[in-house]
DNA sequence: CAATACATGATATGAAATAACATGACAAGT
DNA sequence: ACTTGTCATGTTATTTCATATCATGTATTG
């Protein structure tokens, strides 16, 4: 058995905040903006990283890491667990990729090269995940924060719900 | 070897909301307020049920599941995943316990019987979590999410970062 | 070219979560 | 009383997610 998620609707053209676009064009881009990132801050996109976040991006959606695996070991790349974790920590680290904590996935990041805190809306029904901005720490929850004397240093922000397409099919 | 989390500084009187209190008076409480929303809703609050609150509600801070699951097996219980597991899930759908993604552990809830949807602040260090209150829905987030045609129905917002004790003796 | 950082490969294991099936406890309907 | 249905629990096994550790390789860079 193959670990991918779900069935999952696979469709050519996938969502990015669930519309469709030229998919081909926003991995080019997202892409190269990475590499651009990496060659100016001197981080270093080996073949293994640059092939995990091709495939996230390519997917467009939640990957979990053994899925990623299973891509990594069909293209030839090692096979172990500690591979895909290890590219993931990097791009994760970096920004480039986001961890979805209620998938225990991961997914390409949308805005590239944009400092952020992102916020996620990931439908329950399709996995499709989609990044928005969020600022918690401006909010009732920042107050919150202030008044106890705690320091935010990064929020998880992930709203959970149907996606309008699956929205429309219910 | 046991399964609990980390070495986690163990003091008499925990946090809430990283202030002392008197805990064992906010044990009770807490207890008692959801036995009386589980008599007046027909929830059946069962010895294992009971016993995993408790143990959250004592502890004040994020357990894991195996961590729980261990407690149990000492007091004679299951000492299988699934026994743990299913409390957890009673206890979680009925809003008395919250699961901390980030974590991947559960927090007795703060503030039951209050219909919240709820935020945390997180110590990296010590573990400690400290509920709050969010309006995810009613920020930049709901702005995005109505934009998309996203349908929230719920969120998850956990803020990382240093409580005030760990703050201190940095 | 040697020293050193960093990246990868491979083995093993730990930790979190669920599937599937059997048993028990109890209330409602006949 | 007995059967049926529902809900909770127990148990086994397995899947999924994640990391520790050690060995090996490959770039820089001094």
């Amino acid at each position: 058995m193959t670990s991918d998620a779900r069935p999952a609707p696979v469709k050519d053209s996938a969502p990015v905040g669930f519309q469709e676009h030229d998919h081909q064009t926003c991995v080019e881009t997202a892409l190269a903006s990475v590499e651009a990132r990496c060659s100016t801050e001197g981080l270093r996109l080996t073949p293994v990283r640059r092939k995990v976040l091709e495939m996230l991006l390519q997917e467009h959606r939640a990957l979990g890491a053994y899925a990623i695996l299973d891509r990594l070991r069909a293209e030839g790349f090692g096979s172990q667990p500690p591979v895909a974790y290890r590219a993931l920590d990097f791009l994760v680290q970096n920004g480039f990729v986001h961890k979805i904590e209620r998938l225990n996935a991961f997914v390409a990041c949308s805005h590239p090269g944009q400092s952020h805190s992102p916020a996620f809306m990931i439908c329950r029904k399709c996995d499709a995940v989609a990044e928005a901005q969020s600022a918690p720490a401006k909010g009732v929850l920042g107050a919150a924060a202030r008044a106890a004397g705690f320091e935010i240093e990064r929020t998880v922000v992930e709203a959970e719900g149907l996606c309008p397409d699956c929205t429309e099919k219910a």
